[in-house]
DNA sequence: CCATCTTTGTGCACGCGTTCACAAAGACAT
DNA sequence: ATGTCTTTGTGAACGCGTGCACAAAGATGG
């Protein structure tokens, strides 16, 4: 998961737990690959399988919803996608906004699966000038002085960070204070918001260093089978804990994000 | 969060807890910073604001990794950096392909957290044959005929996989039998793979999707103040369970992706 | 050397999420 | 109408993750 919420004790909004919203956009869209196939029921199992659940966690997931199924026979298919629809308020149309318009801005601007889900790209931020008014996956960039007036005058109320590290919590910032109340972040820092804000994270770097986690340690198994399972546990430590200090580097990565700095 | 393991029960990989392994990084890049703002030490509860944790938590994590604080004191920033670089497989250098050269696929070469993290960009993969030999990002696109011969060659064993939804199983099975075992997906798809093989994904859609459920909810309870909190739960459902079918919509999105369909 | 003070490391309890297993409900055939 | 068969909905048990609260450890000062 390349996510995780930020503050906020689980909240278990309407009696819906958090674990299970996070799973209904995926029965949504198993649900509406089949609706194109024209399939008109489901069984528990064969959704399931489709968005890659146990029945079981489907079924209770789907009771917290309500009794929606028909026994003996499943879950009428138009029926569900209205009803999970509606539950995750996509029955309306969201504006987003995105600041930081740059290779990941635009990526996250062409991206198809914004639109044919209920949000709108309402606008496109960034701070360099000459960026403002050119044109990126058809919506021209206006500048972050106007930040505020395009938030308020479109009622936007999601916004997405795609900036570097170094100018997140300002932006941020200022979308609250324009009135934005949930953020999807892409910039690699820990985001503090007031209450009553929700923050998502989507960072690309730390999946990859949670699947080199998994994959070393698979790498680890099989070399570690010669000499028993208790090997690397202590394969050379460069110093005792009271190292003596190096002088910090002061490289900074090209998007503002810090390298990681490694000892001998 | 945004993501997600696919299968594999809670591996427990050696004590240490797949959530402990998730905030890792986190910890990393906090403890990198101050790295090169020359801090020598932390006290947990420092570091747990950094990182935005708790600082009981952050404790645990750690008892995991060993004893590598001292008490009245706290941790060793260098020490620490690197004993977390070298519990996540950091110290070695991880090579990867990116499969998809779309919009998204380009963003992610040039995506500097790659490069300062260990992880190095071996090549660039797309179908298109216009695209072979274009540089994006420095690096010229191979094309996909090739991608058996580039993962053996180079000894990848990560894959990141960009492509649009209808070929990312099938780009999933290439790189899997080519000796990849852990994959990172965008493509908004559910893959499936053998054991032994790590998936996490990535899915901007339903982390807005999640989002938009908390952003409902709050408007809800604004609105629901004034008729009492159980309004809301029945407004106006379409038509009972067993409505009759519609016939499925054939539209597909830009990227291979389905829109929603929404009933009335 | 001893007292004090800070901070770690962890035992324990609690709550959420997952899974099993089964009773109830309804479709369908006779 | 009745019996059979399929599939849902959920009660209950279990395991993981979180957070509290405190004892142990070590630094620091006199």
């Amino acid at each position: 998961m390349a996510t995780g919420r930020t503050h906020r004790p689980a909240t278990r909004s309407r009696g819906i737990p958090e674990a299970t919203v996070a799973r209904l956009p995926l029965y949504l869209r198993a649900l509406t690959a089949l609706s194109e196939r024209s399939v008109p029921t489901v069984s528990s199992e064969e959704l399931a399988a489709a968005a890659g659940v146990n029945s079981a966690k489907l079924r209770k997931d789907f009771s917290y919803l309500g009794s929606y199924g028909t026994r003996g026979v499943g879950y009428d298919v138009e029926y569900l996608v209205y009803q999970i629809s509606r539950e995750l308020g996509l029955t309306q149309d969201w504006p987003v906004v995105i600041v930081g318009i740059g290779n990941l801005g635009a990526a996250l601007a062409g991206y198809g699966g914004f639109a044919s889900r209920g949000f709108r790209v309402a606008a496109l931020i960034d701070a360099d000038p000459a960026m403002t008014g050119k044109p990126v996956a058809g919506i021209p960039v206006q500048h972050s002085d106007d930040l505020e007036k395009i938030i308020s005058e479109d009622g936007v109320s999601i916004g997405v960070i795609a900036t570097p590290a170094g100018v997140a919590q300002q932006v941020c910032d200022r979308l609250v204070a324009a009135g934005v109340t949930s953020i999807l972040n892409f910039a690699p820092t820990v985001l503090s918001v007031p209450d009553g804000v929700d923050v998502r994270k989507v960072d690309l770097s730390i999946e990859l260093q949670i699947l080199a986690f998994h994959e070393q340690r698979k790498a680890g198994e099989e070399a570690g089978a010669e000499s028993g399972p208790e090997a690397g546990t202590e394969t050379g430590a460069p110093t005792a804990p009271p190292a003596a200090r190096t002088g910090g580097s002061s490289r900074k990565g090209p998007d503002g994000d810090v390298p990681a700095v490694m000892p001998a």
